[in-house]
RNA sequence: UCCGCGGUAGCUCAGUGGUAGAGCAAUCGACUGUUAAUCGAUCGGUCGUAGGUUCGAAUCCUACCCGCGGAGCCA
């Protein structure tokens, strides 16, 4: 008698011909009244398993066409190359152990809404959606501290308890510590600055806070963010830094995750183009750009092109409605439906945004030196570019006090955002720091910041001060821009969102 | 905080004042190559909550709760 090779799904190439166990979860399950079909799960795979009812297989197999989804079982089989099977290979089931059969598990292979998984989501990140982007996301992770650790910097993790409320307190959650209250952080930037003039370049990653009361597509109050600082470092070398480090990660996921994106939807094309270099602008150059005429003549094509959509769709819609009611197959008619309330879905939002465009215009045309770059306007500069472009120069007003003035132009700081192509918007938020102490001091001043809380570090400046810079990086926000999608939540194993903590 | 949309079966949704509906899921049965299988049957309801209008309310009115999308702010 011959010993069962325990194995896995992604390792069956080399198993063809040979008589396996896969241990996993049944994903999905169809029968007929002598063959059944599982697909099995493991968490490297899919992979059918195929029972045919037979001498060998009879006593299970009544037990086996019972078996609800998500069933934890232990299949044993002969493994064949099978074009018509996911994965290319299925199982010749002859024996299967029963782990934990399961019944009336609530994500089936229908559509749900996103509250429903939301609610579910320590299963919902069984599906195989979930499954591709959180594997993504651990390469991600895994290719930052490879990153900076290939690259000469020290890991500094930086405290989570920050005493000083300072700046933005409205958006701090406050923690009763002993008594005393403290907050939790939402950088770790100034401990990584002391920091760096202790090992020249360093880095913090951990997970920062944020009690921002907004609830969009881009916003966590819990996110993951990799911080580099660097001593004796420019603006521009900073920007060199970020550059490489983004194209690090893309080329890693790119290498490491083809099939996931593809499984994703994700056109390997436009992930492929991410390359050096990215475009540079001034924020000055930006606020042009804006008040100029591709702003113009691109928000109006918008328009046009989702005018015209919004008019396709609602005869489409038209048409499925009246499939569904109309003769036919019923799964006809409910494919029908079911597309009649995709394609309303997307009208809504098509005539939303098309209420909105004449805002966005507006307030391009309208873009006054001196204020913030606001969402719209972040979306219309990156979507003119098809390459990540770096906005550098803010007026000082909108920026930190930290944040190094240019000593050729003092109405700006020497700062940059970093912009994802196509709409997504900003990844990356970083500067060159004020090294001199009166400016800093008068920055401090200028903010009403309680100086008491940023003696330590002020201390910096007094003591062998340099020019040095950094930025921070959103992890869940990179992820998004890499894998396409539309909302930061399915990027976290377990988001946190306002009003939302649950599970 | 503001604006818009929504809350009906476990899930996705129809239902504009007159008997509470469909598909899927679940349960039972048929079917030897299925890919959201198919076919037949069964089961399934505090119509978000509270009040009001009415002979009669899922439907109209008021307040509140919850969710989604957007704005502001940000990585």
């Amino acid at each position: 008698m011959t010993t069962n090779i325990q194995t896995a799904v992604n390792q069956l190439a080399e198993h063809v011909g040979q008589v396996v166990t896969l241990r996993g979860w049944v994903y999905k399950m169809r029968s007929s009244g002598k063959i059944a079909f599982i697909i099995l799960r493991d968490g490297t795979g899919l992979c059918q398993c195929v029972f045919e009812k037979n001498e060998q297989t009879e006593s299970i197999f009544g037990d086996v066409k019972k078996l609800g989804q998500e069933s934890a079982v232990e299949v044993t089989g002969e493994v064949n190359k099978e074009e018509r099977s996911v994965g290319g290979y299925e199982l010749k089931a002859t024996q299967v152990k029963i782990v934990h059969g399961t019944q009336d598990y609530p994500i089936t292979p229908k559509p749900h809404g996103i509250d429903f998984l939301m609610k579910h989501r320590h299963l919902w990140f069984r599906s195989q959606r979930q499954w591709h982007i959180l594997r993504i996301r651990a390469t991600v992770v895994d290719q930052i501290r490879r990153y900076y650790n290939d690259n000469g910097y020290v890991l500094i993790d930086t405290p989570i308890f920050a005493p000083a409320a300072g700046e933005g307190a409205q958006t701090l959650f406050k923690v009763d510590y002993f008594g005393d209250p403290v907050y939790l952080a939402q950088t770790g930037q100034l401990y990584v600055e002391s920091a760096c003039m202790a090992h020249g370049k360093v880095y913090c990653f951990g997970p920062t806070f944020r009690a921002e009361k907004s609830k969009t597509r881009r916003h966590l109050t819990e996110f993951w963010m990799v911080e580099p600082e660097i001593a004796y470092a420019s603006l521009s070398e900073v920007i060199d830094v970020a550059e490489d480090f983004i194209c690090s990660i893309v080329k890693r996921v790119l290498h490491d995750h083809r099939d996931d994106l593809v499984e994703l939807g994700r056109s390997l094309e436009d992930v492929e183009a991410i390359t050096k270099p990215f475009v540079r602008l001034t924020y000055s150059e930006a606020a042009e750009l804006l008040r100029g005429p591709k702003a113009k003549e691109l928000l109006e094509n918008d328009l046009k092109q989702k005018t015209s959509r919004i008019a396709d769709l609602e005869k489409e819609i038209v048409e499925l409605e009246e499939t569904a009611k109309g003769g036919g197959k019923q799964w006809q008619k409910d494919k029908a439906a079911a597309q009649a309330i995709d394609s309303r879905e997307e009208l809504a939002e098509l005539q939303e945004q098309v209420t909105n465009i004449p805002h966005h215009m507006r307030l391009a045309a309208e873009f006054e030196w001196g204020s913030d770059l606001g969402g719209s306007d972040e979306t219309i500069i990156s979507r003119l570019h098809d390459r990540p472009t770096f906005v550098t120069h803010y007026p000082k007003g909108c920026k930190a006090f930290y944040m190094r003035e240019d000593r050729g132009d003092e109405r700006v700081v020497e700062n940059f955002d970093l912009l994802a192509p196509q709409g997504f918007g900003e990844i990356i938020g970083g500067s060159a720091r004020e090294e001199d102490l009166d400016r800093l001091l008068a920055r401090i001043e200028e903010e009403k910041l309680p100086l008491e809380d940023y003696e330590w570090y002020v201390d910096l400046r007094r003591y062998g001060s340099v020019p040095h810079g950094g930025f921070g990086l959103g992890v869940e926000r990179t992820v998004a821009w890499i894998c396409g999608l539309k909302h930061i939540r399915e990027t976290i194993p377990f988001p946190r969102m306002m009003g939302k903590v649950y599970p």
